[in-house]
DNA sequence: CCCGTAGGCTAATAGCATTAGCCTACGGAG
DNA sequence: CTCCGTAGGCTAATGCTATTAGCCTACGGG
């Protein structure tokens, strides 16, 4: 029996290429494992099981975020900044549509998940620290940007916006919003 | 054998308490036919399947915030109306976290759901009605203020805000950025 | 009072996750 | 080079889910 030669990543990456194909919903071991040329119950020698899959996909979206908003922010200060940690999620998320179900909302509840889900909110920190907000201003200046940007993305995503009305026009327009409310 | 005397209105309201109690990935054709009493292929007598259940369980939130938005935005106009609006929303998914995740984010593309959809959309439309804005910037305007609340409320009811800085004061941070975004 | 049908039921099928237990390919130790 | 322990496959079995088919009866209108 030739050996498929699988790994824990491997088979993360197979979950990412069902979800990426067929939606959330078809994210099923019995999925994977055909994808990957394997029985089902083989899968549980490198993942723990569908939940835990589950999560490692997750995390794995989670990090990719985390290096999108990372590089968005580079180089940037101020408005700039912020205007590109927007966009750039905004793009992640159009650019892959089904993954966002899996991107999660709380992130720092799950010890699995809390430090990719803490390099992204420090990105947001870091962009909004310029400001000069106080500690509480920040953390609400924090949660609109978060929201903001979330609540688009996940309706654009899910085909929300249905009016014939350009959509990036809409998304400037949400942009110039959070920025003047920093002020 | 006594009848159970269900209907398709009674199968979503189980299921409905089914969603209240234990959550959405609870919500099972078992779990509602143990609650009515029921073996679970009688359900199949008022209800099309899982995913009409779904469907119909969708249209019930979806209705009900539409009597909490219209019932928000009566008798008030301009920031006041809007801020009676997302206070509303906000607190619909607030009292009952576990619905949320049924409201569809994207409800004009089923039939089924169109005009429940429609009534929500209009009080936006209607509320936003009193500042004068153009017909492109009206549809830009409405998708801020949807964003915003979905993206907080969504958030909030995941327990995606873990700091200890106040959530209502956060709230009241977003509402004014909207409506500021408005002149 | 009778009877047609709506609304229950049980039985059967099929897809899913999960556990148990077996079997072998592979790589390192001698 | 051989031996062997284990990692990584497998099949079989269990149990939960939805769904379909087909039966049986309670109930309300003629």
């Amino acid at each position: 029996m030739a050996r498929a030669g699988l790994s824990p990543r491997a088979v993360v990456d197979a979950a990412v290429a069902v979800v990426d194909a067929d939606g959330p919903a078809a994210l099923t071991l019995a999925a994977v494992a055909a994808r990957t040329g394997v029985a089902t119950p083989s899968l549980y020698k490198h993942v723990g099981g569908l939940g835990e899959l589950r999560t490692l996909v997750s995390l794995r979206f989670l990090e990719e975020l985390g290096d999108v908003v990372t590089a968005a922010g580079l180089g940037r200060s101020g408005d700039d900044a912020v205007s590109a940690l927007l966009h750039g999620w905004r793009r992640y998320v159009l650019d892959h549509p089904h993954r966002y179900a899996f991107v999660p909302l709380a992130p720092l509840t799950d010890p699995v998940l809390e430090a990719a889900g803490k390099r992204v909110l420090d990105v947001f920190a870091a962009v909004l620290a310029g400001y000069g907000l106080s500690g509480a201003e920040a953390v609400h200046a924090m949660r609109r940007a978060r929201a903001v940007v979330h609540g688009f993305a996940s309706l654009e995503a899910a085909g929300g916006f249905a009016m014939a009305e350009d959509v990036d026009a809409s998304f400037e327009g949400v942009v110039a919003m959070v920025v003047a409310s920093l002020r």
